[in-house]
DNA sequence: AAATATTTTTAGATTTGTCTAAATTTAATT
DNA sequence: AATTAAATTTAGACAAATCTAAAAATATTT
């Protein structure tokens, strides 16, 4: 089936949003799409008709198997794109998701199986979030935000919490990146800011805010 | 100014028919789109307070400056795309068309700079038309008439060496059409003549004199 | 130049995706 | 449990892009 810009814009709301909290609702995908609860309401009728999602009125909502496999198609355009933008055509990491955005909604397959091969099958995109394979697979990444991990150990930035510009231009200006060492060096329970350590810069301190932001590989 | 991926198609549709009939009528531009001359005279009416095309009703219609220059924008991303199809993709040359119709609706400006970088500035597409520069600038295509092609060669009818009644009775009953492919396969040095073959029709001869007066594309 | 044919435009509907404002349902609080 | 607050949905409107059918303008033919 195919579906147009913006139900693709919705399932894959729908699908990040589920990724972070198990209840997904009307007036939180509202804000993340940027639009009126209303227009939401409509929209899921119409996901509704063409079963990509479970969806009974006032009880919430959440993609089906279907849904999901759609969700994962997307992303793995999104992604694909954003890997050969950053690769390819040496755009900032901080660049790639907006134009990967207008991309991604060009769903012809053979176009990304091709791309897929000639970027030589990427498995992690330049945020560190996994490309699924074109069979849909996803490789699970085991993350936790920075605010989770004890004092003094070293652990590597693998992902950011949200694509916003202006969280990406803040990790560019503390030169943050995927693949960044950090370890806490202490933390300040008046703000709950915490003081990081980045090999070969002195200690600064980062915000709860953006710590919670900041996704990092847990050492099994 | 930003322009709808169907606004879009409208203007490359008249660019390209301005190219071969000096005069672009409603009917001709709702074939070409495939949609209805009530359609066309809709967008036509929407396309003049932008604009982008000179329009008086029932007096015909063209591309103003500005409508020139967005139209080069948009064939601009088209053949960089089919390029890079093409190119890096391995795609056939008879496939990339579609898939580029939907990328040239991309209108990132960095991305399409970067992607011609990325490419070594092309000047010509995978069916030998000239792609414009950042600036628009397009070379023009040098045509050679049909006579002057090696055999075996696939070209493409670009234009008749004159609009006689005559010629074009001739070429009508033919079939052969401006953008249709054509290949020589054989040359009989008794009259001149050659065998020329279209796709899905069995080959046929014309005459030398026919000939001469179909003008090709030439690649390079 | 009158009649006919062709082309083009208008009028009014339809679909998609959105909105505001009001109504309804569910959740939270007293 | 009744009231208030919050979340969600409905009703009705709008803009974009399209369509059909009919009307209007232009072109062609007799």
């Amino acid at each position: 089936m195919n579906f147009t810009t913006s139900e693709e814009n919705y399932i894959k709301a729908i699908w990040s949003l589920q990724r972070f909290q198990t209840e997904v609702n009307t007036n939180s995908l509202a804000k993340e799409l940027q639009t009126r609860p209303a227009s939401v309401t409509d929209m899921l009728k119409k996901l509704k008709t063409k079963k990509i999602v479970h969806y009974e009125k006032y009880h919430g909502f959440s993609l089906t198997t279907e849904g999901k496999k759609v969700a994962l198609g997307i992303i793995r355009r999104h992604r694909l794109w954003e890997f050969f933008l950053s690769e390819k055509l040496k755009f900032g990491w901080d660049e790639v998701h907006e134009v990967a955005e207008e991309l991604e909604h060009v769903s012809n397959k053979k176009l990304i199986d091709k791309l897929d091969e000639y970027l030589g099958f990427p498995k992690i995109d330049p945020h560190g979030d996994p490309i699924p394979d074109n069979q849909g697979k996803i490789e699970i990444q085991e993350l936790l935000p920075l605010t989770e991990i004890v004092n003094n150990k070293v652990v590597e930035i693998a992902g950011v919490g949200n694509q916003s510009t202006n969280l990406l231009e803040l990790l560019k200006h503390k030169n943050i990146q995927i693949g960044t060492r950090v370890e806490i060096k202490k933390r300040f329970d008046f703000d709950n800011s915490l003081e990081i350590k980045i090999r070969n810069i002195p200690a600064f301190t980062i915000s709860e805010q953006l710590a919670k932001n900041l996704l990092v590989k847990y050492g099994k």
